[in-house]
DNA sequence: CTCTTATTATGCTATTGAGCTAAATAGCGA
DNA sequence: TCGCTATTTAGCTCAATAGCATAATAAGAG
């Protein structure tokens, strides 16, 4: 079932539709009809997408008359970003010591260096 | 379908048992016996675990008599890192200027030898 | 060659997910 | 109220995935 939130974050990105609302609700709020119109999908579909990316918190649902304006809430990306920090060192070529330095400046509160 | 590389690496990372077995090689390679040991699941299921890894080229297999150890190969998640460095300053609360500058530093030079 | 161990292939079942159409709900506007 | 638009629910199909047990393959040990 594997219902943890992380996986569930991880499942919900993992569909390119999915993917591509997102990519549109990064440029702004948008109706469930305007999300659906780039796709050749029925609206009940687009829908359960969106259904998903919800249960998942990556979008948020308002209302406004008739209209369900949907928006992108990103907070589910950080445990994404979490979880991949663990495994930085295998990916990240520039990953060593000054990188750990940055990252320490980074987070002690950020005066500019040089 | 969804074919694409990112999303077969999305859904390969979306289960929890393969996240396990990721962490497991994180710390060295491993036989498949060895990294089916801490879930109680049949070998076989195990096996097609892997599969789903290797087939998103997080994992490679070798060959040693018998055994084919498995070893983290990590650069998929640079893919991943990628697709969410676009949602960066919707999800890093320390998204500003000097972030940039830090990841410029990051990315121009120092290789480290091992 | 035979035995044993490690792994994968096959074939099966059950569950989930994506897609559809058609019907139901919600809210505006006349 | 009636009708129009936006969205969701219900119910279906099909394909994919997770799981199992059993059988096949691969390679070392005797």
């Amino acid at each position: 079932m594997a219902s943890d939130h992380l996986s569930l974050t991880l499942a919900a990105l993992a569909d390119p539709t999915r993917r591509a609302m997102l990519a549109r609700l990064a440029q702004g709020e948008a109706t469930v009809t305007e999300l659906a119109a780039p796709f050749a999908l029925s609206l009940p579909t687009v829908s359960k997408h969106l259904k998903v990316l919800q249960h998942a918190g990556l979008v948020t649902q308002g209302r406004k008359a008739q209209w369900r304006p949907c928006r992108l809430a990103a907070a589910p990306l950080r445990e994404v970003a979490a979880w991949m920090e663990d495994y930085r060192q295998f990916w990240d070529e520039s990953f060593d010591r000054l990188d750990d330095y940055l990252h320490d400046l980074q987070s002690q509160g950020k005066e500019q260096p040089q």
